[in-house]
DNA sequence: CTTATTAAGTTAAACAATTAAGAAAAGACT
DNA sequence: AGTCTTTTCTTAATTGTTTAACTTAATAAG
């Protein structure tokens, strides 16, 4: 037999709503008949109230899903965006909440909605059915990377960001190449030519683009799309094609832009692989300053962003309940891959 | 005002039964008053049952907790777990459960079992409190790379595997030092001499540890616990600390067994900072077979073990709901680090 | 034209708690 | 002693479903 409020009120012989006063609100009862009730439910086995029939009775749970745009495999593996879930996880533990992460990949909330108090999201969302879900859900939102209707959210200031690198390393006369990440809906590398990028207000990677053209534009450089890559995903593979369709292209390009470390890392491996040296021949600009970043040979020039704080802020952001929106800083870190243009 | 199954029976005038039938049970109405139902919850925004109630009422969640016997944040960052998780979200996913992360540290269970349907523990609980807790577990339960009474596990033959490894590297007349993992209760990295060190049916590196010992004893070679170290985490700062601390013993081990391919690759680095060839000067042997371990140079001598198979074997197993336990194939890859004796 | 069978719905009792409102007992104050 | 508070506990409604058991209507069989 399964060991109930009800069960153990029986035992006692006390009503139930004395037993989940023990539990929920110590003041509605003597300090002696609690203390008999819980030594009695510690002695049955009675771990306290079930959690199902609270939740519905209440209407909280004490869960909060993390729901991470990209498959839940793809997160495990991604440095960055562990380090985000490593940060969350942090704030949530010490408020007592429970994690449930979500794949976005899983395109619609209502098998675990009922399951959780809120939402935190976390990359980019270019997967229209799990926006729709998170628009018309009466939880609490919070997103982190891209903006959402009316949701309070937590980004840096990608634009800002990307404008400053590039003004800042960007030379007269420069052959520029940027190597891109999820800008348009494709599962393969390429070059973006007229293809439709997502939307600013989805991608951040799009606004680092528009931080990059800003200051293209300011430089009087010329930049056209068929210099520009995308890459469906931050992973060797990719980056390493379409370093090599970068370095195909005749003049060679003398400064790439890179949207990710790894991205930039991999560029490197395969100029070095043709004989190229780096600053030398080509420089090279990440985004998102990572440790294997700043320890490679040479180190990187790049964007740093402190992840971890993303996750600690976001999740501190959902759980107060305030409706204001965050911008996290920066850090722009000028390393040898390519130096600061005097 | 809350949509409810109440609610849209009221609306469409027909019992609440029917409207819980329309979702779950599509021959006990008509096709006709079937597709009227769910044409008008879809217009009202009702997006089936809610799954308190029904978790509820049915004693099923349809959530399956992953219990990581580290904390998350470890596991977010580890290689091999993160394999591991991978592997079994496939499964989950396809088998429609949702997969909820539990860390470990959280010694309790009582805040997550009542949403629940399994357990899936990975990992070496040497937290006492959650081996308990999951002892009482009234819900099905599988542990990887542990046991745990009688609940069905899934394992690799750690000592055979070592054992193995150890008998046909190992010369007559070898210097050892083995550096172990989480192998005693204790947060710093230190020489285990004399220390109580886990049980084996707790701890995979302890049988592995066994395995050794097996070896070294039919090949006549003495082992004392004083060149045996034991690291609290897989990490690089404990790694490189037993690392130092094993190469400053005189007479210099000329071989070492490691329990991670990432205590392997950091010892060869350590090795190398002191001007020491691998393995001319020192043997190294590693256990996991990382790809980073073998893409190193020199590549290493280890035991392959296959994570993502043990995540996706791991859920089938749980939710199969047998009672057998598993044990999985390795292979032991010998490379340049530690060449085959022969 | 009965009678048996099947189909299509309904009723109402769980499921395991929470909580507002009320009752009884105990203490405090005049 | 009588009245007013406060403390302590109980009653009973409520949360949103599921499901066994029942009713009614329609169809088939004899």
């Amino acid at each position: 037999m399964n060991l109930t409020l009800k069960s153990v009120a029986q035992e006692l012989g006390v009503s139930t709503a004395t037993i989940s006063n023990a539990f929920n609100k110590p003041d509605q009862l003597s300090v002696k008949r609690r203390e008999e009730i819980l030594a009695k439910c510690e002695e049955l086995g009675y771990s306290g109230p079930n959690k199902a029939a609270r939740s519905l009775r209440r209407g909280k749970t004490g869960i909060i899903a993390v729901v991470l745009v990209d498959s839940i495999q793809y997160v495990v593996s991604d440095a960055i965006a562990s380090t985000f879930v490593k940060g969350a996880s942090r704030v949530f533990e010490e408020q007592q909440q429970q994690l449930l992460l979500v794949s976005g990949s899983s395109n619609d909330l209502s098998s675990v909605n009922d399951f959780v108090d809120g939402y935190l999201c976390y990359g980019s969302p270019t997967n229209g059915n799990l926006v729709n879900a998170l628009k018309n859900s009466t939880k609490p939102v919070v997103t982190v990377d891209f903006n959402l209707g009316n949701f309070p959210s937590l980004n840096i200031d990608n634009s800002a960001a990307t404008q400053v690198v590039a003004q800042q390393t960007l030379k007269k006369g420069d052959r520029i190449a940027v190597i891109g990440l999820r800008l348009i809906d494709s599962p393969v590398t390429c070059r973006v030519y007229d293809t439709k990028m997502y939307e600013p207000e989805i991608s951040i990677t799009r606004r680092r683009l528009q931080g990059y053209e800003t200051a293209f534009a300011a430089a009087d450089v010329i930049f056209d799309y068929d210099h520009l890559w995308s890459i469906p995903e931050n992973i060797e593979t990719h980056a390493m094609r379409a370093a090599k369709e970068v370095l195909t292209i005749s003049p060679r390009p003398n400064i790439v832009y890179c949207m990710s470390d790894l991205i930039a890392l991999y560029f490197i491996r395969a100029a070095r692989d043709q004989g190229l040296r780096v600053p030398e021949d080509i420089r090279v600009v990440g985004f998102d300053g990572t440790k294997e970043g700043q320890r490679y040979q040479p180190n990187l020039t790049t964007v740093l962003q402190n992840s971890e704080e993303k996750g600690v802020k976001s999740a501190e952001l959902l759980l107060s309940g305030s409706a204001e929106s965050i911008i996290l800083p920066h850090d722009v870190i000028f390393g040898e891959s390519c130096p600061k243009a005097s």
